[in-house]
DNA sequence: CGGCAGTTTGACAAGTCTCAATGGGGGTGG
DNA sequence: CCACCCCCATTGAGACTTGTCAAACTGCCG
């Protein structure tokens, strides 16, 4: 895709409606772009704050701890705006889980362009609340869950972000390897394997292959995935 | 303190600077207050998502998940902005820590009304950013940390938010108790008591009474929070 | 079809949790 | 102001979930 088509789609999910033209071609004045093959880390090491948008393909925000321990912070799909900081307590960087294609600016001069266009902060606003919630609730699995909980919940949340309806159930196929799984989980993956070998046991999920997942009993993983009542 | 000035209190540190008359009493009019005693959690089982602004005191964002447990997501103290989502998976709550004193908004209003004025929202996103960097920092604690580093990690960030220098030391007055820190780390009561006893005899930390720690070691303390070299 | 990386399974070790008892701080009431 | 008492914190012993190490298996790609 062309680095035109690549902004474009940028600017029809991201700008609002009606943004003037100035604002428009500013932000492709300062936008730059990648393509990321799988495995790729176009931002390792960066040294300043980055906006990417996700306009293809898959990635994993990573945070490297001591020892080489790696924890997957998030998930992203096409569409997703991740924001990158540069290394803090703990290393940061955006890998690709399938081949990517980015555009991306560094976080200051966009924050700068963005404040005037009072929308356009408003949906980057509401992205980074939608970033923190699912950020809270990781930390809720991460901090209170068994390996069983966690697993559920996870097969749970992915359905809902790249499952497909297929009668009562919902199939997907994960763009992420086991080992991602337990790097978001804080398992290893042996313990994933585990648990997805229980819950293939239990009746509640069947796998095709390495990555292709059906969830059989929407409602039995979410009473294991150790929500609370009151969420139907 | 009256309305009046809590209400104050928040424009002077929210609202930017040359805000308009109009929009500082458009917030005005739909501000509310609350004063919470110590262990009251104002905004428990709230229907609607709220934002809420410590003038003063200090409080915690709790998770509630299935049989009993409790995950805190985030400590908060006077000035900070909080977002309490209503529940979804899990239910949200602001729990007092000490007495406090709070000015609140409905999201969907506050959202409204911010939108108006670019350089609110752009305070409104800089202190969302900053949340979801702490929730992040925290993800990878709560996975993929030991008992130790936890610990060692949330004293040397509460130094950070609410200690004092004393020579080379520093020295805080915890407003939590061990449970709360326990729940906030993903551990037992027990293990938190423990890693502070490993500490003190390592001569990292000293403890007066049940809130008072000195940090004698922040270079030692820091390496044990498990950061990459690379964060000095 | 063959090789290899990723996955599954098993046995054992380790860190944290659970249950239980003791100790101490700090607030309350005399 | 002091003493008492209750709650929180500390410490200990044993259980259990998950991690570690090792081996066998299997999709997947060339």
């Amino acid at each position: 895709m062309s680095y035109q088509d690549l902004f474009e789609r940028f600017a029809v999910q991201v700008l609002p409606l009606g943004v003037s033209d100035g604002t428009h071609s500013r932000f492709k004045s300062i936008a730059r772009f990648t393509s990321a093959r799988t495995g790729d880390a176009p931002f390792k090491g960066t040294s300043t704050d980055q906006i990417a948008f996700v306009v293809s393909g898959s990635a994993k925000l990573v945070a490297q701890a001591s020892h080489g321990r790696e924890q997957v912070v998030a998930f992203h799909f096409a569409g997703d705006l991740v924001s990158i900081p540069a290394s803090t307590a703990h290393a940061y960087s955006l890998c690709a889980l399938e081949d990517c294609e980015l555009v991306y600016f560094p976080a200051d001069e966009f924050m700068r362009l963005a404040e005037q266009e009072s929308g356009m902060v408003a949906e980057v606003l509401n992205r980074s609340l939608q970033a923190l919630e699912r950020c809270r609730e990781k930390t809720v699995a991460l901090g209170r869950k068994t390996a069983q909980e966690k697993l559920a919940g996870f097969l749970v949340t992915m359905s809902d972000r790249i499952g497909t309806c297929s009668g009562p159930n919902r199939e997907m196929v994960l763009p992420m390897s086991r080992k991602d799984i337990g790097d978001s989980l804080g398992l290893t993956i042996e313990t994933v394997s585990r648990q997805f070998s229980e819950l293939r046991s239990l009746g509640l999920i069947e796998t095709q292959g390495r990555s292709g997942i059906s969830l059989l009993k929407m409602q039995g993983l979410k009473e294991r995935a150790g929500h609370v009542k009151s969420a139907a």
